[in-house]
DNA sequence: ACCTGAACACCGTTCAAGT
DNA sequence: ACCTGAACACCGTTCAAGT
């Protein structure tokens, strides 16, 4: 090792791959997605921004890294469990809540697709999936559906999160989506009038976690 | 109407929300999403990019508007079928279609929640959930799944399609993503391994429509 | 080997001035 | 009412120069 790395790492100022991803972690979660800019970056690390160049190839590596870490950071707090289905419910619920706290994770989850995050998840319901006791060749299927419908409920749900004002909360937005729904076109939208109702007492993890039991349902009967 | 108003719609060169719309449609499909800027939309306009602003308020809006008659677009040429599931199979397929021609669709499709296309999608797929003959309590959330899912499946299709160079074909691509995942740390993704295998034979929509029979299952069980 | 920060080549958006 | 285009306030990224 050169003297110089090793001087670098024992100052605990010297900048890094893991401390730069850390840091745009910190930003995107406190300032959002606009807030991430090299600019910013580089003063909350007291460097320029070319710095940054040095460890991480450009912005969208380093965002991509950053929701890497936040996807392997939830799976790994995933409780072991009885049953499959169980785990199954465990593991997509881990993403949703994942990805509700963090909403840019979802940019980088619906832009790169097989990225390290998306593999993380496929790899750990394809195990349980396995351990439902279905055919071999309805393995890759049942895990592929179940990991894009995770997905997708998860990035459409971080994007109404990040759409609301903050100050506005479920409940009174339910209610002006309900009342927003039944106010559309009698001829255009039946079905979504007809169900607007049903939309105060919408309960997002309940609803999510429903959907995965469809999906589990079917997987099932095709034993 | 005023005569200043007249006048300009008589010129076919007169600037318009739909011709705006209509250019950053060529523009998005032709170029990508980093194609569209306003100064670029402008010059193909004949005009300045200050211009466009008088017709739409901003980027954003200019992109759901765009992605909102793609998918109307889409959703109106779906032809009419005998049973609700068949129905049900066909407009999962056009989103996924429209979204692979249109890979720039699923940006706002995934950023802003409950724009009209995917509310156009909702009510689509809904008629067709009812016409099922399933219980009523379960019409919103089989609605929804099955939407989360064709949102999920089609975004994250688009990204592969984006992320591929143009000149390698789909073959090639599935031979070298198998082969990767077949050199994944075997401790790590031992069931991402075994599926690898079945990639080579990987067909992107038979798989999809694999997952919408398999979330139909679920929901005619619910019977 | 790693860091600095000015500079380059862009953006979206605004706005005074025109017609 | 609608259009023009210069100007503003940013960006991501590069790169010569430093240590």
């Amino acid at each position: 090792m050169a003297k110089a790395t090793r001087a670098a790492e024992r100052r605990e100022d010297a900048l890094s791959r893991e401390r730069i991803v850390d840091a745009a972690i910190a930003l995107l979660d406190e300032e959002g997605e606009d807030g991430l800019t090299f600019r910013a970056l580089a003063t909350r690390l007291a460097t320029g921004p070319g710095a940054i160049y040095w460890h991480i190839a450009n912005k969208s590596e380093l965002v991509v890294a950053a929701s890497d870490a936040i996807v392997a950071r939830a799976l790994g707090e995933v409780p072991a469990v009885a049953t499959p289905h169980q785990a199954i419910r465990r593991i997509a619920l881990a993403v949703f809540e994942a990805v509700d706290a963090h909403p840019w994770v979802s940019a980088p989850l619906s832009r790169a697709p097989w990225q390290t995050a998306t593999l993380q998840i496929f790899e750990r319901i394809g195990r349980q999936v396995q351990a439902l006791g279905v055919p071999g060749r309805a393995h890759f299927t049942s895990a592929s559906a179940l990991v894009s419908y995770i997905l997708g409920v998860s990035v459409q749900n971080a994007a109404q999160g990040r759409a609301l004002e903050p100050e506005v909360d479920r409940a009174a937005f339910l209610g002006t989506t309900a009342a927003q729904w039944k106010e559309l076109d009698a001829d255009e939208y039946p079905f979504t009038r007809t169900v607007a109702a049903r939309l105060r007492e919408h309960d997002d993890r309940a609803e999510f976690l429903a959907g995965i039991d469809l999906i589990l349902t079917g997987v099932a009967a095709s034993r």
